[in-house]
DNA sequence: ATTCTAAATAAGAATATTACTATTTAGGAG
DNA sequence: CTCCTAAATAGTAATATTCTTATTTAGAAT
């Protein structure tokens, strides 16, 4: 996977720095679901130089290549990004816990593309998510922020 | 419009100050769209005092109640807001000039609504928000960051 | 009108994210 | 291997948004 990445980084053009190997080592180490400050966290074992700010354009730019996805959530430490291994899907946050879970499809067709791009304007991508309430968080009454969704 | 949303507030126990009404005030006369720096430059015409918090603090509260709408935007004068007038519907956010667009529609069904809602998970709300280039900043080149999409 | 209390605010601080600029570097060309 | 240049980084600062806490206030009850 990680040479996938760096595969398609180098076939736009892009440069293999060792911050950048770094980051992307991260986003795959750090779980499914990681903010800019997991991997920030964990890049600075090796790398105590890097600053937020690099992990922040190493994402975007990831993001532009379709391999990593950010998922927005209500949380205070930010939001969620992905590599993305399987194909483009949707996301279910919980606004108790803000715990993440992915759903194996996205209901936006190609046909609402289509509907969306009125009067001209060009759909190039669409951010979706769902937010609700995940099992536990309904069932304990107030979520404590732990033991809840998929990690 | 205003009483409505007066009456909205009142009827879930909410109190009626002059910040708020001033907040709503600028609300519906700031445009369709409006961030909440600019709802804070009309407050601070009648009340210099107000803070930044006290309007986010509020369209917070608004959009729990489902009377505004945030749409998220990559602008770097921060996201859209707008009093929902009609019902729910979906936003197309030019990638260019930052404009959003509002759609007639929401491609989001209930039964999308009920597939997403796997694992006891339940859904409450989702975001949505198809991004691209409109009609201007794809024919004039680099988009100078007016004249385009709605207002 | 006075009192009371939960709700709302102001002020200041914290945090996530983005922008700017000077410096460094990957990787191609010679 | 050395040179060159566009790409990437570090450092700093700016900005959007959220949080904390002490203070104020709307509106209900008296």
């Amino acid at each position: 996977m990680k040479e996938k990445l760096l595969d398609l980084l180098r076939g736009r053009g892009h440069k293999i720095t060792s911050q950048r190997r770094a980051i992307i080592d991260a986003l795959l180490a750090g779980g499914h679901f990681v903010t800019a400050q997991q991997i920030l966290d964990i890049v600075k074992q090796t790398h105590p130089d890097v600053s937020l700010d690099t992990v922040y354009r190493n994402l975007s730019l990831l993001m532009e290549l379709g391999a990593v996805d950010e998922i927005r959530t209500p949380n205070r430490d930010g939001n969620l990004f992905e590599v993305l291994t399987t194909g483009h899907h949707s996301h279910l946050v919980c606004l108790t816990c803000g715990r993440a879970k992915c759903l194996p499809f996205c209901p936006i067709k190609s046909s609402d593309m289509e509907q969306a791009g009125v009067d001209g304007f060009t759909v190039t991508s669409h951010s979706l998510e769902f937010y609700g309430y995940c099992r536990e968080c309904q069932t304990s009454g107030a979520g404590e922020g732990f033991s809840c969704c998929t990690k």
